[in-house]
RNA sequence: GCUCGAAUGGUGGAAUGGUAGACACGAAGGACUUAAAAUCCUUUGGCCAGUGAUGGCCGUGCGAGUUCGAGUCUCGCUUCGAGCACCA
């Protein structure tokens, strides 16, 4: 019987819609395994080869976890908001909602032909109201909430409220934008709008005035994960640094939660290493610094408090308020001139062009430990984001500091023995420390740091400083907190109105606000959003009347907020909505929670390491303060997929002409290549034909052939429609169907590393389905399958097979598991097995991979149910069991024959047995024997002299 | 610059410290066929010797080391990839 995939593939496709074969509830008799593949962003060019590679991987996990009587949860939905959308609704007036929708319809029926075992009832959209009503009410209690830093924890916002109340400021522990500083009697005269925006320095969600990457082309402010190199990551446009007022996550409150929180889970190390980089976690001293002939004082951060007696300038950031304070009448007019200069250079210029640049502000510091007078520099090279924008400089042991010194001419005082700071400077934190202090001066207390090495340097400074009040020990990370607001039309309106100036909530009770339709996607003429053009809003019928009276006051209406939630909004909570995806009442409800928990197995790219995978790491981390999670941590294990990669073809035309010339003869002529699409090239030879019917203007050209062929060139680059080396799913799954598609994504080499798409080797995958089909079926069309005593050889094939594939599942080398089948494939051929008891379990091993073809053998083997629901089977060991084992023979790690033994010779008779052998004799004429090693069943090795 | 990862045939890639190159693609030869496609069989890391079966030597980026034995472990380089990058 033919291989009819094409019949059996449709067949069962429509049998898994109409039996409901995965949809799952919570069941808490059987043990839980959650498998999730990050949700796709449906774009208008639908799925390419690269897409279902993770999700062809997970869901082999899941039927493999399912088969092991595991209650698997394998949802999917949609990121459904997104710049693509409504940067096309911009040129084309195309309402996104209606784009969103059919890239929608195209996505799932390209996902459908793979046979995912994807539960659709459980299906969400980050853009349907049902949905993200729950995005709109995290925000609303991030809103609601401040971090109490001493519980690490987020606390309702009321207890903030009721502290102030009774002791102002004091004893404050809490993640803040600035220390601020009032009494309980000052608190009770403020207004309510002051009170307000007190309030606003502790929330979690805050709208704050800060520097943010504003994309003019965009028109919106972009979050710093979402810039690459000065550039806007989407389109690449210009991005430059704006002052703006902005709602904000203070992400940055549970930096060290979210470090922590990595030592648990099972990520890749590099993924992990990218978030410890990105959260920056740097241990080190705040110290105090007083201003010669003035009562200013300020404070820098510094990892090297060992180095104090090397400070031979401070340096301040331009941004920084010391500035002001700083600047002596007489450098005014220079410091101006140089603010002025710094602030007309972009992110962009600073990165590309670093100069070093600088003024003198005219202030000296004294050094705490020595008395010592230093001047006061300002220098674009200090951030004023990090630290306290304010630093000491020494440039002997820190290079930034030593080119600047250099470039104005500052001393440079070694503090290593034996340092050459000459040429640069010596950062590295080794070596014994002199200098400090140096020779006839006398520091504070008759501190002296001589003779220690750096590491103990580091430790008696901070104790030092701590114990002088001069400072203290300070923690610091890189992590800023998430810009949360974007200037577009799609995507979740926040629930926020003004009144009197203040931001106030919608109440909770309101949600979702829904996006108002509007006819325009570009900001409107005053320079709003575009939800400014919008003139009816949406509010939920039942709760119109609270929704108006809490907008409409005294017939005063108040404006609602304009800019909409970030694309990472959507996507932070997902998971946990997946759990309990009908339910109107909560995000998810407590029972559906605890029986599912968090994602056991997290499939995905790992370009999302320092965006998504952080801002749903903290979101989760939120919400399970709040007890909605009952989980810290969101995804146990994450695996990474490597990108599948385009291998473009490239035709090469002879410049100002219509004639085209083949590879090999392309540098006789002055040519310009010219990407062609690869569907109509096979094996880098191009179809003239189709080529001169791909485009009009290539109807009359001509070529130059080499042996009456056309060679294309080709490379190894991006997947991309520009490139016309886009391989699509359908085509596949249409020439050699799914199940072989699943297996050679499979195949072509470990799942996290990036390789190009190569349609070459697909065959093999197609004829191995082919062989496995023909194992079952004989040559009249009848199943040949017998309840024959299986022989031994099969049963030793099978067991095999078990052991490998079982392994080779659990460690997702999917890779090495497809071989296994083939070898099993041509062994059982060989054996001309017919019986049942070896061939029903290979069914069920392929089914992960290939659960079409299975599905029909299943069926066909007299089976009702789905082969996914059929018990994994079970390796014994016993079937490997050999009576002979054959060990190979070395000479000092040379290999040079091999012997058989009995399976249960003990290490001495495999010895005496070895060295009496003939074969042996020939090695060892006119030698020694030292010393005999056997490995039992896989060596001998003999060391002669 | 710092951090992490990788390097094996013509290609993708296999190898718990124990016969390197599984499996697949490609290539070459053969069978079937009027022919082609499809299918099946054989060969396929390099060099040397031999008509031949076969035998010998070399071989996992480079250089050391540990070990009876290293693709695998350790140290030092080179190259490539990824992340971070005036983060004090």
């Amino acid at each position: 019987m033919e291989y009819n995939f094409r019949e059996i593939e449709k067949k069962w496709q429509k049998e898994w819609a109409t039996r409901q074969t995965y949809h799952v509830e919570a069941d808490p008799a059987k043990k839980k395994f959650y498998v999730l593949n990050m949700f796709p962003y449906p774009s208008g060019a639908g799925l390419h080869v690269g897409h279902p590679l993770g999700y062809i991987a997970s869901d082999i996990y899941a039927r493999y976890k399912r088969s092991q009587g595991y209650n698997v949860l394998n949802p999917m939905g949609y990121d459904a908001y997104g710049l693509p959308a409504e940067q096309y609704a911009i040129q084309t007036g195309q309402h996104p909602a209606i784009t969103t929708e059919q890239n929608i319809a195209r996505y799932r029926e390209q996902l459908d032909k793979i046979g995912f075992c994807f539960d659709w009832q459980r299906e969400v959209r980050t853009c349907d109201p049902k949905y993200y009503h729950w995005t709109q009410w995290a925000f609303s209690r991030m809103f609601n909430s401040f971090y109490c830093n001493a519980c690490r924890s987020a606390q309702p916002i009321s207890r903030l409220v009721a502290h102030f109340e009774e002791k102002g400021t004091e004893g404050l522990d809490v993640a803040q934008s600035e220390e601020l500083r009032f009494t309980a009697a000052e608190w009770k005269a403020m207004t309510e709008e002051e009170q307000l925006q007190v309030l606003m320095n502790y929330r979690i969600a805050y709208l704050g005035e800060t520097m943010v990457n504003w994309c003019p082309a965009l028109g919106t402010v972009l979050a710093n994960d979402e810039v690459v190199d000065g550039v806007s990551e989407r389109g690449g446009h210009p991005v430059v640094q704006k002052k703006m007022k902005q709602w904000c996550l203070r992400v940055s409150a549970y930096a060290q939660r979210l470090l922590d929180g990595l030592d648990g889970i099972d990520w890749t190390d590099s993924i992990k290493e990218t978030q410890r980089n990105w959260i920056g976690r740097s241990e080190g001293t705040e110290m105090e610094f007083s201003v010669k002939d003035s009562d200013v004082k300020f404070t820098i951060f510094t990892t090297r408090a060992d180095t104090i007696f090397g400070v031979t300038f401070m340096v301040l950031a331009p941004e920084s308020e010391l500035v002001q304070q700083l600047t002596t009448p007489e450098q005014r007019a220079e410091v101006e001139a140089y603010l002025e200069a710094t602030k007309k250079r972009t992110e962009r210029e600073r990165i590309a062009d670093r100069r070093v640049t600088g003024v003198f502000s005219g202030s000296y510091a004294v050094n705490p430990f020595t008395g010592d007078a230093i001047p006061v520099w300002i220098s674009d090279y200090v951030l004023a984001g990090y630290g306290t924008g304010a630093i000491m400089a020494v440039p002997a042991h820190d290079s930034r500091d030593y080119a600047f010194a250099r470039h104005f001419g500052l001393p440079v005082v070694p503090l290593i023995e034996g340092a050459d700071v000459s040429e640069e400077s010596f950062d590295a934190k080794e070596g014994t420390v002199m200098n400090s202090p140096r020779e006839g001066v006398n520091a504070l207390d008759g501190f002296s740091l001589n003779g220690l090495s750096v590491k103990e340097a580091i430790a008696a400074t901070k104790q030092f400083v701590t114990a002088h009040g001069l400072g203290r020990v300070k923690v610091n990370f890189r992590l800023r907190d998430a810009i949360f607001s974007r200037q577009r039309y799609w995507g979740e309106p926040f629930p926020v109105y003004y009144k009197n100036g203040q931001p106030r909530l919608v109440p909770e009770e309101c949600l979702p606000l829904e996006l108002p339709e509007v006819t325009k996607f570009l900001p409107t003429e005053t320079g709003e959003p575009p939800l400014g053009n919008a003139t009816r809003w949406a509010w939920n019928e039942e709760t119109r009347e609270v929704v108006e009276n809490a907008l409409i006051d005294n017939e005063k209406v108040f404006p609602l907020e304009l800019s909409t939630m970030p694309g990472f909004a959507g996507s932070s909570a997902y998971y946990l909505r997946y759990m309990d995806p009908a339910n109107a009442a909560a995000l998810v409800g407590p029972e559906a929670n605890a029986y599912w928990r968090q994602v056991d197995l997290y499939v995905g790219g790992s370009e999302h390491a320092t965006g998504h995978l952080i801002y749903s790491r903290f979101w989760n981390k939120f919400l399970f303060d709040l007890g909605v999670a009952c989980e810290d941590e969101p995804f146990r294990k994450l695996v990474n997929q490597g990108m599948i990669q385009g291998r473009s073809n490239f035709v090469y035309r002879i410049k100002d002409t219509n004639t085209f010339v083949s590879l090999g003869l392309k540098d006789q002529y002055d040519v310009t290549p010219l990407h062609v699409d690869v569907n109509i090239v096979q094996n880098d030879q191009l179809d003239l034909e189709a080529f001169k019917a791909w485009r009009p203007e290539y109807a009359t050209a001509d070529f130059i052939l080499e042996d009456g062929k056309y060679i294309c060139g080709w490379a190894i680059e991006k997947m991309s429609k520009s490139m016309f080396n886009v391989v699509n799913p359908d085509m596949i799954v249409e020439k050699y169907g799914a199940d072989t598609l699943r297996l050679y994504e499979m195949f072509l080499g470990p799942i996290n590393q990036s390789k190009p798409w190569d349609s070459n080797g697909i065959d093999g995958s197609f004829r191995f389905l082919r062989k496995a089909w023909n194992l079952f079926w004989g040559k009249d069309g009848g199943l040949t399958v017998t309840d024959a005593e299986p022989s031994r050889e099969s049963l030793k094939t099978l067991h095999k097979l078990i052991q490998k594939v079982t392994d080779d599942i659990e460690a997702f080398s999917y890779n090495t598991a497809v071989p296994a089948f083939m070898i099993a494939v041509g062994e059982l051929a060989q054996q001309k097995c017919t019986s049942r008891s070896v061939l029903e379990p290979f069914v069920v091993l392929l089914a992960p991979f290939a659960p079409h073809i299975c599905e029909e053998l299943w069926q066909a083997l007299g089976h009702e149910g789905s082969v996914c629901d059929a018990p994994w089977p079970a390796f014994d060991e016993q079937y490997l069991k050999e009576d002979s084992v054959t060990l190979s023979v070395s000479f000092n790690g040379k290999t040079r024959f091999t012997l058989d033994f009995p399976a249960d010779a003990s290490k001495e008779a495999i010895q005496e047995a070895t060295l009496a052998s003939p074969q042996a004799q020939k090695y060892l004429e006119g030698k020694q024997v030292v010393k005999v090693i056997v490995v039992p069943g896989r060596i001998v090795n003999i060391v002669v002299k």
